[in-house]
DNA sequence: GTAAACAGTGGAGTACTGTCCAAGGTCAAG
DNA sequence: CTTGACCTTGGACAGTACTCCACTGTTTAC
């Protein structure tokens, strides 16, 4: 698929996607004309990028979890391992934002707000 | 506070805090002599900056937060329906993750991964 | 065969979140 | 009264993640 098409697909723009190439994140083969042609599971690996990076991944994050998808043995179970960690670490920020919550809800009780005034 | 304690007792740099002040994260008296004074509850505040920035809120959706609990009318209860507000929030940014797993084990399970090759 | 739609490259520019540095003012200790 | 730690400002630079532009080549439709 060339880039205007998976452009549409994904909801990036052309210039994204060149820069995602340009920053390892996907790969395309060329035709003959010069033109990138890229396979269709780009676009499913183009929606997890999104995701991820919405998460609060950094693309360069997520372009060393594209090399260690390529690089697994078993991919099935690779990226089942990849995403139970992504949903570890969100279960972790989670925990960081309950216990915040907790904190500062009793400084709010306590008559003391933050940056009173 | 100084800007040297507060770098001290926050982990940030000095520049940090001058950079937050200059785009309204934090507020500072002066003293005569031109240095910044910032009042205790600052450390609470920068910590929560830091957990909300890591978080993947931007810097100006922080100091939007501390705008509207200054101007709240009731400090303790707009801190905790704010908190409740970033809980939905990494709520459904949890629940977006979980679809996608679920989406990606599927895909993974039926011998086609992402970026196959 | 020509126009529109699509593709390529390189480079400049933007917004965010800082860091680093130079030149200088302030203050406490010795 | 000098030294050193601390503070000030302003501006240059950096990394991330793009966007936009100019100019050029290719393909498709009429």
């Amino acid at each position: 698929m060339r880039i205007g098409e998976l452009a549409a697909r994904t909801g990036l723009s052309r210039d994204a996607i060149r820069f995602y190439e340009r920053t390892g994140l996907v790969t395309g083969e060329r035709l003959p004309n010069g033109y990138r042609d890229f396979p269709p599971e780009t676009v499913p690996w183009l929606a997890y990028v999104r995701t991820a990076q919405a998460l609060g991944f950094s693309l360069a994050e997520i372009a060393r979890t594209g090399e260690e998808l390529r690089d697994a043995p078993d991919s099935a179970e690779a990226l089942s391992a990849l995403f139970e960690e992504k949903i570890a670490a969100i279960d972790a920020r989670m925990a960081r934002l309950s216990a915040l919550r907790a904190d500062l809800s009793a400084r709010a009780g306590s008559g003391c707000p933050l940056r009173a005034g």
